[in-house]
DNA sequence: GCTTGTTAGTTACAAAAACAACTATTACAA
DNA sequence: TTGTAATAGTTGTTTTTGTAACTAACAAGC
């Protein structure tokens, strides 16, 4: 049954928006100093990273992102030369997108910074704990609680 | 070491985000239809709720949110008749912020509510799991990685 | 062929957040 | 005192986000 002296701090929303904000200040101080970054085009360089060439409603339906803000990512991103656009030639509504030179070294670069800050905010973890956190979050990602719509 | 393939939803502030965001969205639409309320306006409701008569200042400091966010925070809860301030008689500059009666009735309502979310949230951890992930979260509230200033 | 509906992506406008500059009050030191 | 700095909170302006309406291209039924 639910917890009955209720604090704030237990509440898991809250709780995962504290540990988000804070959690990322430093790495959005990254991309934001070195790129000129927002979140929203940090988030679409990974995807096209990671994934290679994708288009802006695959990122959206990955990344839980609407298509206004892909759209507007995208656009800086291209104006800055880091992603370029490319129509498909069988359905001219799509366009695939893809990193410049520019935007690999750019998602390079991050994607070490990333790999070693997310390194050092679970340091004290160990495998088995570190694992356990994630999965749960994955969990929690995708999961909306019964009887609450 | 770092993981070496790394991918998008093992990195933690990606994570966070993600799981906050989803986690969220339900009681978010609740306070909003149910009182009219921004995410920053419950949280000012929330404080006074559970720790009582506050300042702003008091408010921001706990909840990690920048004055101007409360200052219009406590701006529509006092118009809306939630919320009541009363100067300081000492110090003229300080603001004593209270609930009224309709704001103690919205914060009963709405905390019973997150109770009941937050349990359902995390329906199929156990008491241990349930613990340890909130307390992996405090601690990630309060920290920034090491080397990354 | 022509409607009608759907999908990909953009644009315009309104709401909210971030940031900086401001007022009023207190503290404190020369 | 009085001048300088600090604190509590507000207001104004700029960015960013959210929402809805839009264009263009395709799909499917008739």
């Amino acid at each position: 049954m639910p917890d009955d002296n209720f604090q704030l701090n237990q509440f898991l929303p809250y709780l995962l928006n504290q540990a988000a904000e804070a959690s990322s200040l430093e790495f959005q101080q990254i991309y934001k100093d070195r790129y000129g970054m927002l979140r929203t085009e940090w988030r679409v360089l990974f995807h096209l990273g990671l994934y290679g060439r994708m288009t802006a409603s695959e990122i959206g339906a990955r990344a839980n992102m609407h298509k206004t803000k892909i759209s507007r990512a995208v656009q800086k991103l291209t104006e800055r030369r880091f992603v370029t656009r490319a129509r498909d030639d069988a359905d001219r509504r799509v366009e695939h997108l893809a990193l410049t030179a520019q935007g690999q070294a750019a998602y390079d670069d991050l994607h070490q910074v990333a790999q070693r800050y997310d390194w050092d905010l679970t340091a004290d973890l160990n495998e088995a704990e570190r694992a356990a956190l994630k999965k749960m979050l994955v969990k929690l990602s995708g999961k909306r609680p019964a009887g609450f719509t």
